[in-house]
DNA sequence: AATCCAACGTA
DNA sequence: CGTACGTTGGATTA
């Protein structure tokens, strides 16, 4: 772009074109799975993209009304007075838009007191005062008047936002008659239903445009309003304040104060990173890409690609003498193929040296990477497996930059190194192209991952609070330790008997399945909802069920439910069926899982929740069903291994309700646990005022699913719903139990009000999670994470003091020299593998780890069985 | 081929 | 209108 080329600076209505988009869109398809509104977000963007695209402005800024109340109301109280409050699916967005306005680069004004065309009208009058070509995007007819020869005004027509008319000067006089200074007296005359401001009875744009015409001026007019005859000269007549007051009222401020001038306002760089994030998180996927070209190269400079130091290749020897004499702290690379080290990478913040994995590189290396000097690495977890099963324990472990990242923004999806460069950095990782059979780009070395990952280490430890460092030093990094043992051990399972069973249950599936075809005269594919729901709606006429998104549920809850009020036997069957091909599923892929060893080996990701539990992947032995006859065959598969005696299972009982008393201390929850009644008898003897021996069953399942439901924000509605009672018995229900256990409610209470005005939540041992959402004036996403705040500290605190028991467990183990060994996790569950003979000494750690591993104002109770496989070893 | 969705397993 | 996960097959989109 040459200097002589004139700057465009486009100016645009946020708001009303923001709020035409809602209307415009149909809100059920634009919304977020927790429930965010998206609209009208999405329409102004995609309108706005697209003009920037064509228009190629040099100078760009949104107008935002700050609220309804302006001068103009003061002036005139009625004034907009007849406008419904905006609808509350609409308001939130506001803030949404103008956060992905911000992260893209494109400046967001508002200004108290005045209207946002009022800001345009100021940046257009000062836009051309300095020279620029100035464009006025706006949805309110008023800034007509800002049309000139400088100025076009763009106006979204009747079909939406997306067609936007130019209006010129020309254009303003083939429409309207008059050019555009004279628009605000036109309005004044017919007046402004939108804006509640009353003009002349029967006096439209005709009528209007031919008295401005004839009088030459507004004031010419209301002077000789005597001169108009008939009906409507009368109705002038009486108007004649009206119309003054609309003419007031209309005239744009050109001189509003603002802190920026057109100047200011070129197009900025955006963040792609955070536009990414504020995308995904309101996920918009079309939409990116079209941000990204129309903003194209000059908005978004690339992150800069920061050369690493050249690696120095040497010889283990060379390097292993070279580390010995480092004092500080050193990153570390591991390059793994097929489970194995090939080549180790070290870097200080100036240096980057390399060096082949080989037997020779074992054995002078060992003592480092075994030794205490601190370590950063990136997702140690697979590489320190890979050391291990070339015979290396790593010690020194002192960052995962993974890790930390996860610990400083748990509900972000970064999930390698480039992700971290990117956001800690705002650089760009050299990747090599994947593209290219031979890359012209060499990726990163070993070396130079290390090299990043000590400067990302870097910007990570200034952000992380004291607090959630020691979550990482003392919980998460031992964890991984831990974990790897864990995943390199694997758990026997038994193929035999999961094809056995995987047999049984597809030959009873088939039956099932055409018994079913046998009932409703055809075969459907009884796992694909679309065609149940003809078979059931349709073909059978049962009455339609919950709403999904692409239709009516076919879940297992509303099919019991129409079980009760419209029984037929397809519905029975049709249960079977699922219940049958679901195990056959979960045997399927477990037998997929099974490796070499005859062991699956499942991979724990330490990021994987939010709240600071594990979660298990390829395969998930977090899910492996447990509650019905049927299923727990599938846990018998699990077995204790070749070599070893039993399997050994510990859980804590309840660890959230007593982490809950915890918190809350509430005399009676506290008192309940130390009592040693079962827990849900003493409530329910509390709650429904008898003696615990008279608490009955029913009592008891009512107070039960009410303590398991405070932990997740339940309310009456669920409750009633899952109970099947009515919710006015929920409600009393909820009453009683807070009669009795008030601190409860107290504490749930505070802790989310503490966490809206801190931000995060926090675990008894410092762990944090963000919530901004606790203060969206959006109702759905509010509660929604009300509900997540209100739950975290528990579930969040629950899993620290797991770990905390996994990771002494592993060490004794360890320590005393023992062969018994961790397998699972199962949040609240471990399952331990044990050698023959340790059963005492191990059932001896697992139960006092376990039991000592957080300081609780009750007990932490610790059951443990014992049997040659997991369903056996249950209790 | 990639992505979304409903459904469902666990704590 | 109950938190936190992962996996699946079918349907839909590219």
């Amino acid at each position: 772009m040459s200097d002589s080329v004139q700057p465009t600076l486009l100016v645009v209505d946020g708001h009303s074109l923001a709020y035409r988009a809602f209307f415009a869109l149909p809100v059920d398809n634009f919304s977020t799975k927790d429930g965010q509104h998206t609209n009208g977000i999405y329409g102004f963007l995609s309108m706005f993209v697209n003009l920037v695209k064509a228009e190629r402005p040099t100078h760009l800024a949104v107008a935002f009304d700050t609220s309804r109340q302006s001068f103009r109301t003061r002036v005139y109280e009625e004034y907009k007075a007849n406008r419904s409050e905006s609808p509350a699916e609409f308001k939130g967005q506001i803030p949404l838009l103008q956060d992905c306005l911000a992260a893209m680069g494109v400046p967001v004004l508002t200004k108290e007191d005045v209207e946002a065309d009022d800001i345009l009208a100021t940046l257009a009058t000062q836009g051309v005062e300095s020279g620029f070509q100035v464009l006025v995007c706006s949805g309110d007819r008023d800034t007509i008047q800002l049309v000139t020869d400088d100025v076009t005004l763009l106006y979204p027509s009747v079909q939406g936002v997306s067609q936007l008319k130019r209006y010129t000067p020309d254009a303003v006089v083939e429409k309207y008659g008059l050019p555009p200074e004279n628009y605000p007296d036109i309005a004044a005359l017919v007046g402004e239903t939108s804006d509640n401001l009353p003009g002349v009875p029967k006096v439209g744009e005709k009528t209007a445009v031919k008295w401005l015409t004839q009088f030459g001026s507004l004031d010419e007019l209301l002077n000789r309003a005597d001169e108009i005859k008939g009906v409507v000269g009368g109705n002038l007549r009486e108007h004649l304040d009206d119309v003054r007051r609309n003419r007031q009222l209309n005239a744009l401020l050109r001189d509003v104060e603002l802190e920026l001038t057109p100047q200011d306002l070129a197009v900025q760089p955006m963040d792609t990173q955070a536009v990414r994030d504020i995308f995904a998180r309101l996920e918009f996927r079309t939409l990116l890409p079209r941000v990204f070209d129309a903003f194209g190269a000059d908005a978004e400079p690339p992150a800069p690609e920061v050369a690493a130091p050249e690696p120095q290749e040497t010889d283990a020897a060379t390097l292993a003498a070279w580390l010995a004499e480092q004092t500080g702290e050193l990153a570390l690379t591991v390059a793994v193929a097929g489970g194995l080290p090939t080549r180790v990478g070290v870097a200080t913040t100036d240096a980057v040296r390399e060096t082949a994995w080989d037997e020779s590189a074992r054995t002078a290396l060992a003592p480092w990477l075994e030794g205490e000097a601190p370590k950063v690495m990136v997702d140690a977890k697979s590489q320190v497996k890979a050391l291990r099963r070339a015979g290396v324990r790593l010690g020194g472990l002192a960052f995962d930059v993974l890790l930390a990242g996860w610990l400083l923004r748990p509900s972000l999806p970064d999930k390698n190194l480039a992700d971290l460069v990117d956001r800690y950095l705002d650089e760009k990782l050299p990747e090599a192209d994947p593209s290219q059979l031979v890359p012209e780009t060499e990726g990163a070395t070993p070396g130079q991952l290390a090299w990043f990952a000590l400067r990302v280490a870097a910007a990570e430890r200034a952000e992380l609070p004291a607090s959630v460092s020691a979550v990482l030093t003392d919980i998460e990094l031992p964890t991984l330790d831990a974990l790897a043992d864990m995943e390199l051990a694997g758990v026997s399972v038994s193929r035999d008997k999961l094809s056995g069973f995987s047999g049984e249950l597809a030959a009873r599936a088939d039956a099932i399945a055409q018994d079913a075809y046998a009932i409703i005269g055809r075969e459907v594919n009884l796992g694909s909802p679309k065609q149940l729901q003809e078979v059931l709606f349709d073909q059978l006429e049962l009455p339609k069920t919950r709403k999904t998104k692409t239709g009516y549920s076919t879940d297992a809850a509303v099919l019991a439910d129409l079980q009760d009020t419209n029984p037929h036997p397809f519905l029975g069957l049709l249960l079977q069926h699922r219940e049958a091909t679901k195990l056959r599923q979960i045997i399927e892929s477990l037998t997929v899982g099974i490796a070499d060893d005859g062991r699956i080996h499942t991979t724990y990701v330490q990021t994987g929740s939010q709240t600071g539990r594990l979660s298990s992947t390829d395969p998930n032995l977090q899910n492996i069903p447990i509650r019905n006859e049927e299923s727990r065959r599938i846990r018998a598969a699990f077995e204790v291994g070749a070599g070893y005696e039993t399997l050994l299972t510990a859980d804590y009982s309840q660890i959230e309700m007593r982490i809950m008393a915890h918190l809350s201390g509430d005399p009676g929850l506290i008192e309940a646990f130390n009592s040693g009644e079962d827990l849900h008898r003493f409530v329910g003897a509390r709650v429904f005022g008898v003696e615990p021996a008279e608490v009955t069953a029913p009592m008891r399942t009512k107070v039960k699913a009410m303590s398991y439901g405070l932990v997740y924000g339940l309310s009456a509605f669920g409750l009633s719903k899952q109970l099947r009672i009515e919710q006015s018995e929920a409600k009393q229900l909820m009453l009683e139990y807070f009669a009795r256990f008030g601190a409860v409610r107290d504490y749930l209470r505070s802790s989310v009000e503490q966490a809206r005005i801190d931000g995060y939540t926090e675990t008894i041992f410092g762990r944090r999670r963000p919530f901004p959402d606790l203060t969206s004036p959006n109702r759905v996403l509010r509660e929604n994470a009300e509900r997540a705040a209100l739950n975290a500290p528990i579930q969040g605190s629950a899993a620290d003091i797991m770990k905390i028991a996994l990771v002494e467990i592993h060490q004794d183990l360890l320590d005393q020299g023992l062969g018994s060994r961790v397998l699972l996790q199962i949040h609240d569950e471990l399952v331990v593998e044990v050698a023959t003979g340790e059963w005492d000494a191990v059932e001896q750690i697992v139960r006092t780890r376990m039991g000592d591993a957080a300081d609780l104002s009750v007990p932490l109770e610790v059951q443990i069985g014992r049997g040659g496989d997991w369903d056996e070893a249950a209790h």
